[in-house]
DNA sequence: ACTCTATGCAAAATCGATTTGGCACCACAA
DNA sequence: TTGTGGTGCCAAATCGATTTTGCATAGAGT
């Protein structure tokens, strides 16, 4: 391993090639007058010396960053990688990535903010908050600091605001509902978590409207959003003792811990109790059994994040909110019940 | 929203505090010699426009970008998102995320880069490359550009390479294989993948000393890389025709595929089956059985990568390789076998 | 032959922050 | 008074690419 030479400038490759840097920049963008001749002998250099433009040079120049920042969300720091040990984030994630490069714009991931100071640093055009709280302090810091940015989820304390993408938590809530009671459940109850995202509270108030509307008693219950697994257990204890014949439970790890809760009382699954998770994972597809759950589509979600965020920084009218259609992926927690007939 | 007014520049700063341009530059970077008036008077003033450094400008003239890469393992498409489910990987990207801001590193997340063009574009210093392939030519590619690069995980193919980190797979392995002897396994089989990552590759040859060495039978069983839920059912069959009574099985989803298979032929784990996971997981934890794992400590992993790679980045000579140390953590699918006595 | 236009290329300005070198001022000593 | 050293601040150079402007030259049109 020599010790690396120096990277070499447009000027190298403008002496090498014997033009000006000037040309060698539009062969190299494409632009301007240059002869075809010359284009192919100033490439071909540029390929051999392994010329990379400096970004920063480029950057300032033209005055964008091309880069724009992704925060995943932020939970009780113990509860965080419980919450999102689920293969949506990280296909969000990837799916992010990917279609931010497809916009020619890279893409950071940045930790938890602290300050204001901590976003100052970067040099982004944007950023993309996944599950803001209400009035998230990091929307706020964007905002101070005049950044364009775009959420995924909706802050439920800013009705207003139309920057953000979302998966139709309400809908998919419908839907879940709907196919548990053709499948025959009578007491449809719903196993939630403490937590203000969007996602949450969407389903909840689709959960009390259908409730409502079908002359059904509503059976909510909410964990604690801390120490997750012993607060998963408690809150499945709490909800088995309403004697539920179906449950919708958004979250994966409260469905594990619904599961886990279900088999300590000999209680079988769908035969007792019909199971849906709001949220489709590698888990979901290999417990046992299979659970019945939402498809939140994280390709579709994150290209729409990407594609708004670019927009909000070019300036564009907000072709936004954004919601995302779900699906529902039926697997054998919710066959259908047969021994009430 | 109002049309977002350009972001003050440090002329701004400087006309509004009535002091120069470099006086700002002083004050905002703690150098230079400024009075404590003056300092706390541009300070506030720039506090108060909420100016914010232009990175690309402040890069240019520092000649570096302050930000590193980060390459998340690639295999064939189909199965990245299986291979990938695992929040260990999600572990690994939050630490080194983390650890890079507080190295003063922006970290970008790249996508499956395809041309070395696609590398060029990012104003990067160096990278990350994890679980590489033999020869990976992403690896190749940073070489290729002078770019410094480090792996998490050894390329198998390139054993003079000193820029990795890398959690001790064969001395897991041994700690794994003792641990389930200890536990009265005598017939210890392992479910392996036929993907060239160090981390399987060191396992199996630990795998094969190991038995050699205690003068037992090794049965190895390889799954294919590909179409993995159908692999994994294949595999986990093919081994079970050996009769063992102790499995280690390196990859999460490989051991999903085992437990479903156990099932399915009746047989109870531990009762007649011990096995142990390579890498620990919410899945793993949350299993029925719980699964005795390797802890492969990400957040250590990450770290070290992050260290290594500003070494390298800086020219310091290699303190690596890096074996991270793993800890066994035993759970109920090891419990030892009493029905032998 | 003589203008006119299009072409190929280059010089120089520009983006915004950092850093070097130096000027003016003051206090103090010789 | 004149030097000496320290302090507080600023002007200008610099980083590397892009873009504007301009200058030759060649070829076309009259």
């Amino acid at each position: 391993m020599q010790p690396s030479r120096p990277r070499p400038r447009i000027r190298d490759v403008a002496r090498a090639a014997g033009v000006s840097e000037t040309t060698v920049s539009h062969v190299l963008n494409n632009k301007g007058r240059v002869e075809a001749a010359t284009r192919a002998r100033v490439a071909e250099v540029a390929e051999r010396l392994g010329y990379r433009p400096n970004s920063n040079a480029r950057g300032l120049r033209s005055g964008r960053a091309d880069t724009i920042a992704l925060l995943m969300p932020i939970v009780d720091l113990d509860a965080t990688h419980h919450i999102l040990a689920v293969d949506f984030y990280l296909s969000l994630t990837m799916n992010v990535v990917e279609a931010a490069f497809e916009r020619d714009q890279a893409l950071l991931q940045l930790p938890p903010l602290r300050r204001l100071d901590d976003l100052r640093r970067f040099g982004i055009d944007g950023g993309i908050v996944v599950d803001p709280l209400p009035s998230d302090p990091r929307v706020a810091m964007f905002d101070r600091l005049g950044l364009p940015v775009v959420t995924i989820g909706r802050d439920i304390a800013h009705p207003g605001d139309h920057w953000w993408v979302a998966a139709d938590s309400a809908a998919g809530t419908l839907t879940v509902l709907d196919h548990l009671a053709a499948a025959g459940a009578r007491r449809v109850a719903m196993l939630s978590v403490d937590i203000e995202w969007s996602w949450f509270a969407d389903a909840e108030r689709a959960y009390a409207e259908w409730t409502a509307r079908h002359g059904r008693p509503p059976m909510l219950v909410r964990a604690r959003p801390d120490k997750l697994d012993s607060s998963a257990a408690e809150a499945a204890g709490r909800l088995l003792d309403l004697e539920p014949d179906a449950v919708y439970v958004p979250p994966q790890w409260l469905a594990t811990g619904l599961l886990r809760a279900t088999r300590e009382r000999g209680l079988s699954v769908p035969g007792d109790l019909l199971v849906s998770v709001g949220v489709d994972s590698h888990q979901a597809r290999t417990s046992e059994p299979a659970l019945t759950a939402v498809d939140l589509d994280p390709a579709r979600t994150a290209r729409e994040a990407v594609d708004l965020l670019i927009s909000r920084i070019e300036g564009r009218p907000p072709q936004a909110p954004r919601v995302i259609p779900i699906t529902l992926l039926p697997r054998r927690s919710t066959a259908a019940i047969t021994r009430r007939a």
